[in-house]
RNA sequence: GGGGUAGUAGCUCAGUUGGUUAGAGCGCCUGCCUGUCACGCAGGAGGCCGCGGGUUCAAGUCCCGUCUAUCCCGCCA
């Protein structure tokens, strides 16, 4: 065979064998191939030198298969010097049942091996920089992300590839089957500066004029609604230029929806069933329907987040009555001035440290805390610094009130409503995390609590800015009732959104739109308050649109990458996506973004003015 | 922009109160080994202790600064 060889580059001598096609990939043979001459291709996972003989796993995206190379078999023994883990190898030969006990129960080939006669070296490789197994998952992310093809070598990467696109082609499916058509609209669109910062394009033919990398397609989607579509959807590349969290990407994929002449009632049907498809189809599991659904004022007065992990209890509880006559000035004071006092009993982390005690009042201190006041209770009695200032009544509704009991430490919070709610919500879960490191609460993965969080308020008030700001976007429909409020009372008006919650992570939202163009304008105008000139200028044609017989419509979208996150029970968006970015929003492998030349510069009306510390140029990715 | 955590061999980590020549497991290299499957056995190489400064007779260890990664706050309609 090596008489086969083709020299393709004389100057180098490099010698490119050809291809041995394979006849099987490394998961497929069992006991019943026996005796069948077969080729596998793949990267070696492991050799095992027993000096005569040797045997290789080799590895492809599928499995496992054993190799027996026995050097007796001519022009074998030649090439063991390269068969070094992660090298290329073909290899032909002879399944044969593993005899006399030698089969591997772990592996699903573990019931033959194939004795090569003929083995290709078609790449040696380097010895890789990290272990390529599970051992992988402690290594610092930098270096998988800068090696990031070998780390997606790995069975539990190719796994979570293989399942995000099982949970598209499940999605792709459904929405198919809906009567739902794809559309794509363009990612170079123009700037839209209220919302998240945005990555700008500057465009070479209109000099001094940039386009904007679309945060989501919204307004393209509402005009194909315009545009008759009825029912649209898309996999859609969103970007937002704000700093990262696990849970954020620069980049990142949203399934984008919009239908025509629905209502709320409507949409949530449909994401039920779209949810209980992809849940069934990636992991085979059957989600219950219909979904639960909470009030937002209920969401966080309960569980003090928008977004309730329910797989838990831990309440807050409200303590209002109990301490409005309070002689501790704290509490009643925050009443007095219309707020609230909430508490939360953390069953069983009586125990808890100095350092966790402090932790988490650092944390309640970053949402806004003075302090994080706690009683807690052991061998009956209450251990608290504040408790000399409670009566007898107080500590008797209290324990009533929260059940409170030998083992447990109860937190409060008083402030304005929300405020407190956030802060015991944090706590809440902080405090969950505690117990499960104790093992004394348990947190099902496998468990799923769908949730809709409906009836957000549709404006905050921006104390910085001295305005109305939409708390979703500006083209959500406010719930009819509240319609007459928007004039009188704009906060008390609620929305027609909705956000689907899953496990304390908002998987999506949407709402039912504005379509009618006298009440977008409204709200653009007369609530928010934007000048007549700057809506013309944004939105003119969007209210021109709605002109010409715009469809009562409304749309969601989910975030697909927290979806396979939850789906492959991941901690990270970064793990189930395959080039991510670090939290400089750099792509190590590549050392992505990069330096311009002056020549593109100029080219795009572009000057490019660093920062002083920077002077001497940009920040190098790390990895160089 | 702010706060927390981490940075010691290719990888994961240990390193006591500041005290001799900085260790382990895995990986790598060499040799031995024909039924292993995370093969085994013997030997070996491999360190700017992130970087800079300070305290000290003496710093991986203490102090200050800085860089990098990560988590969080701000931000993300």
């Amino acid at each position: 065979m090596s008489t086969n060889f083709v020299l393709v580059s004389k100057g180098q001598g490099v010698l490119i064998p050809p291809l041995m096609k394979r006849t099987h990939h490394c998961s497929q043979l069992r006991a019943s191939d026996k005796g069948s001459i077969v080729t596998l291709s793949g990267w070696v996972d492991s050799v095992r030198d027993h000096g005569g003989i040797l045997f290789v796993d080799l590895r492809d995206r599928e499995g496992r298969t054993q190799i027996v190379l026995d050097p007796s078999n001519p022009g074998l023994e030649s090439k063991f010097g390269s068969i070094k883990p992660e090298s290329v190898i073909s290899v032909s030969g002879r399944v044969d049942e593993r005899f006399g006990g030698t089969a591997n129960s772990k592996l699903a080939t573990g019931e033959i091996e194939v004795h090569a006669t003929e083995l290709r070296i078609l790449n040696v490789s380097k010895t890789p920089p990290f272990p390529m197994d599970d051992s992988a998952d402690k290594v610092g992310e930098d270096l998988r992300m800068t090696y990031r093809y070998l780390d997606l070598r790995r069975a539990a990467n190719t796994r979570m590839l293989r399942m995000r696109h099982k949970t598209s082609k499940a999605i792709r499916d459904f929405m198919d089957a809906q009567d739902f058509i794809e559309v794509e609209t363009p990612i170079l669109f123009k700037s839209t500066p209220e919302g998240a910062r945005e990555f700008l394009v500057p465009s070479r033919m209109n000099p001094g004029a940039f386009y904007a990398l679309p945060q989501s397609p919204q307004q393209y989607k509402q005009m194909l609604m315009v545009g008759g579509v009825e029912r649209y959807y898309q996999l859609a590349r969103c970007f937002r230029d704000e700093d990262l969290r696990a849970d954020r990407q620069p980049e990142f994929t949203q399934l984008d929806i919009e239908l025509s002449f629905i209502d709320r009632e409507d949409m949530y049907e449909l994401i039920e069933g779209l949810m209980r498809q992809v849940w069934k189809e990636v992991i085979g599991v059957d989600i219950e329907t219909p979904f639960l659904r909470m009030s937002y004022f209920e969401a966080m007065n309960r569980f003090g987040v928008d977004k309730p992990d329910l797989r838990f209890e831990m309440e807050l509880q409200d303590c209002n009555e109990i301490f409005a006559q309070s002689g501790f000035k704290v509490f009643s004071g925050a009443i007095e001035s219309g707020g609230s006092v909430k508490a939360i009993n953390a069953k069983g982390l009586g125990d808890i440290t100095q350092g966790e005690l402090r932790s988490l009042e650092d944390a309640a201190k970053s949402l806004g805390a003075k302090g994080l006041a706690f009683i807690k209770c052991q061998d009956g009695e209450w251990k608290s610094p504040i408790i000399k200032f409670f009566s007898e009544a107080e500590k008797a509704a209290l324990k009533n009130a929260l059940d409170i009991e030998d083992g447990d430490i109860v937190f409060f919070a008083a402030t304005e409503w929300e405020r407190a709610c956030t802060i015991l919500g944090r706590v809440r879960l902080e405090a969950a995390q505690l117990l499960v490191k104790r093992g004394t609460l348990t947190i099902n993965p496998n468990e799923y609590k769908f949730l809709w969080v409906i009836e957000f308020p549709l404006m905050l008030f921006d104390e910085d800015a001295q305005r109305f700001v939409a708390s979703h976007h500006p083209f959500t429909a406010p719930v009819p009732e509240d319609v007459d409020l928007l004039d009188s009372d704009p906060k008390a008006v609620r929305g027609q959104h909705y956000d689907l919650v899953l496990n304390g992570v908002e998987l999506g939202g949407g709402s039912i739109r504005i379509h009618q163009p006298a009440l977008q304008k409204k709200v653009f105008e007369d609530v928010l308050k934007i000048p007549a000139d700057v809506v013309e200028s944004r939105f003119g044609y969007m209210l021109k649109a709605f002109e010409y017989g715009a469809p009562p419509h409304g749309g969601i979208a989910f975030g697909l990458d927290r979806m396979v996150t939850i789906l492959t029970q991941r901690s990270s968006i970064r793990d189930v996506i395959a080039f991510p970015k670090n939290q400089k929003g750099q792509e190590m492998m590549t050392s992505s973004p990069g330096i311009a030349t002056e020549q593109q510069l100029r080219d795009l009306h572009v000057k490019s003015v660093l920062p002083k510390k920077d002077a001497q140029g940009p920040n190098k990715p790390a990895g160089d």
